[in-house]
DNA sequence: ACCGGGAGGTGGGACGTCGGATGTCCGGCG
DNA sequence: CGCCGGACATCCGACGTCCCACCTCCCGGT
């Protein structure tokens, strides 16, 4: 019973300045939520494009009839969903709307399993294996050899990377992206991206050595790229499927030497 | 606008009293983002799974020497990823990390396209079907007696429900879910469930009708269930496809009626 | 045994204040 | 005349304090 010293007072005296608080029983619902929900139909009301600036904080906090903290905790999730970015000293500014917060929400949900990492892990890389196989018979057929030289030109450098002892990461990365341009959804290479992201930090949080072998990877890559300009469909859907049985292989390997 | 001369006194006194320099407290970059991370940490560390309560906001605030505001805007932010659910006068618990985040960012960017509604959607649409494709195809070999029975029983509810005009958009999204069930990949359903919200959110701002013609939805999955029983993997594969070009038709013509 | 109300704890929100970061503008210097 | 740097205005970053709304639990009255 020590820290009864809360003992609030009643307020009996209410006299305290209380303008004209109107007694309006309207709670509205979470006020941070709902600014929340104005910003968001501010932007799509007044059509702005990413990089466009919104309203300061202190006239959201006016216009809103708000306080500057609510206006802020709700510029802060905002800024989480990567709908809004804001600029210290400078301003807040439409945000890109990126799939951000999906690489954060995957990584940390991979990361906080209990069980097993390989059990989270291979259902992104399932996912991924699924997309690109799927991908890989549309764009198959629609490939120039402008596009497929651009792929083997990618390749060369993963060999010199990888000779080099360099990041291969980053060109297995372009490599992907690229073979997917030609059917111009820019969804595609962000998802493929996002999931990438997350393998690359769940493998680094877990200490997981970046490419033992990247003679295979390359080796993968390159029967892909012959599949495609044979105009083999299933040849190129079977590579891409063993590029990702060798991925999920590699991954088992170092969950299993290092967890 | 407005020019409010603001007039806050400039303390040209600049670096009169601080008592200490803070010597070894590095910049620490952005004090509420940091928070994020040792919350996550924290999760992280002490192996907290959703539903595990965390420290009050008043216990962070002491154990990490930071304002109570702070620690409310990084907690905003990390509830706006669902890493973090916070219940109003009972305390602050470890979210599911679903995919939310993802469908409020891909619903807001649709809906903040300026130019048409339909090349937006359609990404989404096709990743969809490039997904289901491929994941039809993989359990097309694997499919129980049962689990088509089940199958065919969501859509005699859905054919039911059609008839009497209530909403075939849940047993839809039931159907896929079981689908995909036996694949034991819990990412699956959330990453359908979250393209399939975000369309049908899109259609509500848009204000497209539900399912002008649920028969045509119902036999597409009688296809599908057809296909499936009789182990034709390829057949499976193009009902689904079929499927999925009768819902690019009908957001098609919708968004030509409407928009 | 039941029920209602209050105490205490937790998040929700509003100000007010100060500090740091950034862009702009203007005047002095070369 | 040109340009370069510092004062200044404006913005976000953070802190502290106060009060309110919501929930749980317990305790005392019925």
């Amino acid at each position: 019973m020590s820290g009864e010293r809360t003992m609030r007072r009643m307020s009996q005296e209410s006299g305290s300045r209380r303008p004209e608080r109107p007694p309006e029983r309207r709670p509205e619902r979470r006020v941070s939520s709902q600014i929340q929900r104005e910003v968001m139909q501010l932007i799509l009301d007044r059509k702005l494009r990413a990089g466009a600036p919104l309203p300061t904080e202190t006239e959201l906090m006016e216009d809103l009839g708000v306080s500057r903290n609510s206006v802020r905790e709700a510029l802060k999730a905002l800024q989480a969903l990567d709908i809004v970015d804001i600029r210290h000293g400078y301003g807040t500014y439409v945000g890109e709307a990126s799939l951000t917060p999906l690489v954060d929400g995957l990584t940390f949900r991979t990361l906080a399993r209990p069980d097993g990492d390989t059990a989270a892990l291979a259902e992104i890389l399932q996912i991924r294996e699924i997309l690109e196989e799927g991908l890989v018979r549309r764009v198959a057929a629609s490939l120039t050899d402008d596009e497929l030289d651009a792929l083997a030109a990618v390749v060369d450098r993963m060999e010199a990377a990888g000779r080099a002892g360099e990041s291969v990461a980053e060109l297995d990365r372009d490599f992907h992206e690229l073979l997917y341009a030609s059917l111009g959804n820019a969804l595609i290479p962000q998802l493929l991206g996002a999931f990438w992201t997350v393998f690359l930090r769940v493998a680094g949080a877990r200490g997981w050595t970046d490419a033992p072998t990247p003679e295979l990877t390359i080796r993968r890559h390159r029967d892909i790229v012959a599949a495609l300009r044979a105009r083999d469909v299933e040849g190129a859907q079977q590579a891409m499927s063993h590029h990702f049985r060798g991925i999920e292989a590699r991954a088992a390997q170092a969950s299993r030497g290092v967890g």
